[in-house]
DNA sequence: CCGATTCATCAACGTTTGTTGATTGACAAC
DNA sequence: GTTGTCAATCAACAAACGTTGATGAATCGG
């Protein structure tokens, strides 16, 4: 069950993790399952540092997970962040009934 | 229907739009039905410049839209908006059948 | 052990974003 | 007309963000 309203900061750090089309890519890629770090970079001709900046933006943010293995990192996509926003869409749309005319408007 | 992939520039613009506190508790507010700024800003406690910053976020990106009533302007939600967000969250789940293992990949 | 590889982290920098207070324009009341 | 109100816009500033290149830690191959 999904909480009647979102917490507020929760959502903006989803949305802000979302905001950026590199991590955009980034997730894209990962729609296909898990990838290495090298993998990305070269896919998306990034640099390293840049993305491992955005990596953990998304990590943070609980869109994506890591892997170690070795010397290599595996990031996939945690579809429950993406369910997630998905609920939050659907909250912020228009309640029904929602009233033209409202009672304590300051300009009636 | 929707396409097969989003434009990255109008997902990252969406999601810019919703990723700040502020511009969520309008959503929040407009979720009610039009309200004018001056309604808004009572209720938020923000300053008149600040509301009309982030009004104007909110209507670049398509998820509010104004209308003029003499000295007062009334902004409500594009309900359209909010589904295209809602679908974008849909199409970036991860791929049925998303290969674990990758055969192209630079780490076997 | 030594060098190479993978990736995270850091410092520095420029850009973008959000805030504040002042100005301006449109409208309405008088 | 003059005055007051609503709201968009502007300039100035501070904070957050994203990029780059360098450094460092861990791992693997020789």
């Amino acid at each position: 069950m999904t909480a009647t309203t979102v917490a507020p900061a929760r959502a903006a750090q989803l949305f802000h993790a979302l905001s950026d089309e590199t991590r955009l890519g980034i997730l894209e890629m990962l729609r296909g399952g898990e990838r290495c770090v090298c993998d990305l970079q070269v896919d998306l001709d990034a640099a390293q540092s840049r993305l491992s900046f955005h990596l953990r933006v998304l990590k943070d943010a609980g869109l994506v997970t890591d892997r170690k293995d070795g010397r290599w990192s595996h990031y996939s996509i945690v579809p429950e962040a993406l369910t997630e926003v998905h609920d939050m869409a659907v909250e912020m749309q228009p309640r029904k009934r929602a009233l033209s005319i409202r009672s304590g408007s300051c300009c009636g």
